[in-house]
DNA sequence: ATATTTACAACAAACGCTTGCGTTATTTCA
DNA sequence: TGAAATAACGCAAGCGTTTGTTGTAAATAT
């Protein structure tokens, strides 16, 4: 039956009055008479006529669609903030096409090239585990794309990110058990490559200097977030001379493979303190104490809302110096349910 | 600096060649002289210049893009089945447009809308758990664009799905509880208005017919699969006269639920099987001892594979039967790791 | 040397829609 | 009654590309 979808000639032609007509009518324009613009929503209505995005979106070279690029979705982390992002585009009129790069670099390439041929309007990136270059990023802004960072940013300046400080979090989490009495207090980190490493041990380090106590670099032991990796990191916590009896660990993986290995050795007694990933980590018998929460949706959001807003800026007129926006989110300790 | 992404009329004139040369050129179409197709493709490189994918879009009418809705990005059924989707999508070069319904019908009939002013090439659909009417989705065949529906699928004829048979997972399942020498198999149930709950209960009845066992209707307790849903239906089974020694629940989550609860009214020793949803489970330490798979990124393949055939198939002609695709997928029972 | 093919490139239409401007009637005011 | 304002609509350009057709020179065949 219907072939082709309608378009605003038809109608022109069936009416008998010219396409600009019908698109004014159609639009509510001024210059058009009530009778013809009744006549012309009706038939429209009828003919189940839909304007074509294609050709509007052509016309005004926007397309009204926000790339995301992340590493991967079943990580409740990056769910959770695509709903916050989604949530923000479709508020304010936006789609959002999105790619997942596994955490590989040269996929996340790929994409980005993918995204920028789409031509979408603007780009949300939370960089993968093995990123290393980004002139690909370079390139979106010479096609006037604006990129906006978040959680996982590249170690770059002039950039637009939004991302959660975890020093003050972790800060919170080591001095939570230092006050619990704590002493030998361990932290498997992630690699070192990515800045989140960083803050964690900045903010371990401050929660004990702010008690006067030694700051041990060896009670802080990289992993690479595997299964095994974590396991050869509690084997150096385990054997270390000064016994943790708490722990910290990168992520709630990393916490699960650590407190399952740690039951296995019987030193069930370790308290361990994570940083929120899995939701269902809480119904688990043997949880972590207490976890940072990184608030993804909030981070999401507020993302999305920067990049939109960066995307209607009337643009850089050559000597309006560009601001970047460099939003922290602030982490916080949240204690477990006592279950 | 660049302001305006370079055009392909921008290359003619400073070539002082047409514009049909020089797309001809860039398209290494055979009527151009190798010369001319160097310096085009030599100047567009320089000047960074990239097709206007709306423009061609616009031209072709086809936008090589493909809507996805699905109610939840959390549950990793869905990751993995986007992670699918996207493999294939990009190997047959479309792109992936996703939303969430959150299990929101109102929202999916929203975002069916949202995909078809966005004039996607094709659907691919996991309804929400609350959607009841199904009119949005006749409305895009209106428009000729291809809807298929992947695990959550509605009940209707004449449609396209790909979903995975539930009953045959539930037969291995009890059948293997049974060969274990278990005698009273409960089993939590999901809401009657799906149809995944009606296959599951098959599954059951046919194992115990099959093993010659009588099939007793309140062994098997329905749920809303929330916790306290979890909690009341596992008092009904605690509470049972014929003591349930294994339990089958609805998903990773009600198992997680269950487990918890029976372990705190100290009944650890009931058998669990489950449906395979959250790979974290194996971490737990006291976890079910077996899940039915369904394969979510293979139904996600096959489902955007069909759908992508589908969009290109050539439009039916009036006389052809229109085939639809029913692909049913088996669950199978996988053993739990010793762990 | 003339006719015919071949190679190369330009012209122009088309995709669906918006929008500035021009063109009619019709009304309003002096 | 004539001039100017207003209302309602049509014309046509243009967005960036592709593509069928046409044109023109050089190369080949006769």
């Amino acid at each position: 039956m219907t072939d082709k979808p309608t378009t605003i000639k038809e109608i022109a032609k069936i009416l008998k009055v010219s396409v600009s007509t019908v698109s004014r009518a159609l639009n509510d324009h001024s210059s058009i008479g009530l009778t013809t613009k009744m006549r012309v929503k009706k038939l429209a209505e009828e003919l189940n006529y839909e304007p074509n995005q294609k050709a509007i979106q052509f016309l005004h070279g926007k397309s009204f669609v926000v790339g995301v690029i992340l590493p991967e979705l079943s990580e409740s982390f990056f769910s959770a903030a695509i709903s916050g992002i989604e949530d923000v585009a479709y508020k304010r009129n936006y789609t959002v096409l999105l790619a997942q790069s596994h955490d590989n670099a040269e996929r996340e390439k790929l994409l980005v090239e993918k995204m920028k041929t789409q031509r979408v309007d603007g780009l949300l990136v939370s960089i993968s585990k093995t990123t290393s270059t980004y002139e690909h990023f370079d390139n979106c802004r010479k096609l006037n794309i604006p990129v906006v960072f978040f959680d996982r940013i590249p170690p770059l300046k002039d950039i637009h990110y939004v991302a959660s400080n975890l020093e003050t979090g972790t800060f919170e989490a080591v001095n939570f058990l230092l006050k619990k009495g704590h002493r030998s207090i361990g932290m498997i980190n992630g690699p070192n490559t990515l800045i989140a490493s960083h803050e964690r041990k900045e903010g371990y380090i401050r929660a004990m200097t702010a008690n006067r106590l030694k700051y041990d670099p060896s009670l802080i032991v990289g992993c690479d977030l595997s299964e095994e990796g974590t396991i050869n990191a509690m084997d150096i916590m385990l054997g270390h001379r000064r016994k943790p009896t708490a722990i910290v660990t990168f992520n709630d993986y990393v916490a699960l493979f650590a407190m399952h290995y740690a039951k296995s050795v019987n030193r069930q007694e370790i308290d361990f303190v994570s940083y929120a990933n899995l939701p269902i980590i809480n119904y688990m018998d043997y949880s972590p104490i207490a976890s940072v929460e990184q608030f993804p949706y909030k981070q999401g959001k507020k993302a999305a809302d920067i990049l939109i807003d960066l995307i209607n800026k009337p643009k850089n007129d050559s000597g309006t110096e560009q601001a970047y926006f460099n939003i922290v989110v602030e982490s916080e300790l949240i204690l477990s349910k006592q279950r």
